[in-house]
This record gives structure tokens, C-alpha cells and sequence, in this order.
DNA sequence: CAGAATCCACTATGATACTG
DNA sequence: CAGTATCATAGTGGATTCTG
């Protein structure tokens, strides 16, 4: 469990808090889009308008959506050039980029079991 | 992206195939309940009454279909022992543990910025 | 005990239109 | 261009009941 290690020592009530928030956090992050949005992030910039571009199938509020909650969970940091037309800018910090390797790791896995994968799919699929 | 890794070689279709492949589990698989099954399952066997007692929270039909979910990707190996009453253990196959390290990953990151993100989350939040 | 099936509330998501 | 707001709807997830 992710709250594991914080159960069973001192001051419980700080604990208890600080696994409701690993929970929450393992919640709003642990999620198809969020993941994409950082892995198509790595260490560029990107404008809003590329970052849909770059990742395919995400709707305008998905995307907006999930740019907030990683901005508000400090993963991401949003920075608007006050032009006409606006120009907004998503970069990772510096947590984001740790998450990032997480992020890596999990593609990695995706292509290397990809035929096993496929292969399983098709046992259980009868 | 993760996709990004099969485009522009030689076999187009293959290779679109392979994408959309990668991108259906990632889709399948990046979500918070089969990341706490995985954490939970960790080297052991579990019983489906264990892994629910495990996973604060989850609801006996969310822990069924994310079962489901991850056994048919061949993540989770599924044991049923025909005794009354029934006995169905589950098990993390090969792939499953390579996954494993990528989410503990995430619990690491997530325990190692909680404060950093619980401080991003009060500047944000007004 | 494990799980399938049902019902139902609620949420997530997409499409569309509007604003600075 | 980036973002907000609104609406319709498909889908999620919980509670409950039933079965081998």
C-alpha cells in the first residue's frame, strides 16, 4: 500500500493526515492523462495548442483539466506571456521531472512486455 | 508519448497496431485502483477477501474488475482452488512484478514530495 | 467465499459556443 | 490562442441481492 509506511509510529494524527494526502495525491495523479501530459512534456516547454497536438485523443477540457490539477499539485508550472493572442507555456518542475522517470519506466515496460501482453489478451479472450 | 518509440520504421501497419496496442494498456492499466492491487500484491499471494481487507477503500466490484482487468493483460495470475467455500488466490506473474517497480516508484515520489506538493496545493488554492 | 447481476446516483468526457 | 461555461450522454462506481 502506498500509506504503508507511514502507519503504526508516533504522532498519529500527522500520520493519519499525511496518508490521507499520499492517497490523494496517488488519486488525482495515477491517471491515463496526466501520465501522457508528462511524458509528452520530458523536458520541453510547450504551449497549450502543442501539447494537444502531441497528444493524440485528448479533448480541449481534458487537457485543461488535468494542466490544472498538475499546476496545483506543483508538478507543472504554467507561464502566461500577456500577448495578444495569450500565449501560455507548460513546463515541468522539478518534481514533475521525478515523476517523470516513474513515468518512463512505466513506457519501457509497455513495449517490453507488449507481445506477452498481447498474447495474454488473446488467451483470456476466448 | 508512448507511442513515440514505433513510429516512422519500416512496416507502417505493424507498427500502428503495436501503438494502439501500447496505448490500450497504458489506458487500461494507468489508473489508481490496479496500481494499489499491484503495491498490494507485491511478492505475495493474496485472497480476494485479504486484497479487499488490503486496499482501503475499494469497492468489492472494483477490485473484481480490476482483477479481471489485470489478469486478461497477464499481469495478475488467478489460482482457483475447488473447495466450498471457494479459495481464489491471486499472484503477480513476471510482468506484473516488472510493473511493480514502476509503481513503487511512484510511492517513493509521492512520499518524497508530499510536502513539496501539499505546499504547491496551498499556494494554489486561494 | 468469490463473484455475477441488477439498479441507480453521480462523474467524466466530448461537443459546442462564448470571452479576453 | 487559451480558457471558461454549458449541456447531453456514456460510463464509473457503490449498494444490494443472488448463486455455487
Amino acid at each position: 500500500m502506498v500509506t504503508k509506511q507511514f502507519s503504526g509510529s508516533p504522532d498519529e494524527a500527522d500520520l493519519r493526515r499525511a496518508d490521507s494526502l499520499a492517497r490523494e495525491i496517488f488519486s488525482d495523479i495515477a491517471n491515463k492523462w496526466s501520465f501522457l501530459i508528462i511524458e509528452a512534456l520530458g523536458e520541453r516547454t510547450l504551449r497549450f495548442t502543442e501539447l494537444r497536438n502531441e497528444i493524440e485523443g485528448i479533448s480541449h477540457k481534458m487537457l485543461t483539466q488535468n494542466l490544472r490539477m498538475l499546476e496545483r499539485n506543483g508538478l507543472v508550472e504554467r507561464r502566461v506571456h500577456p500577448t495578444v493572442p495569450p500565449r501560455v507555456e507548460y513546463t515541468l518542475t522539478e518534481s514533475g521531472q521525478g515523476l517523470r522517470a516513474t513515468v518512463d519506466g512505466m513506457c519501457d515496460w509497455t513495449h517490453r512486455y507488449l507481445s506477452h501482453i498481447d498474447a495474454a489478451r488473446r488467451r483470456f479472450d476466448v
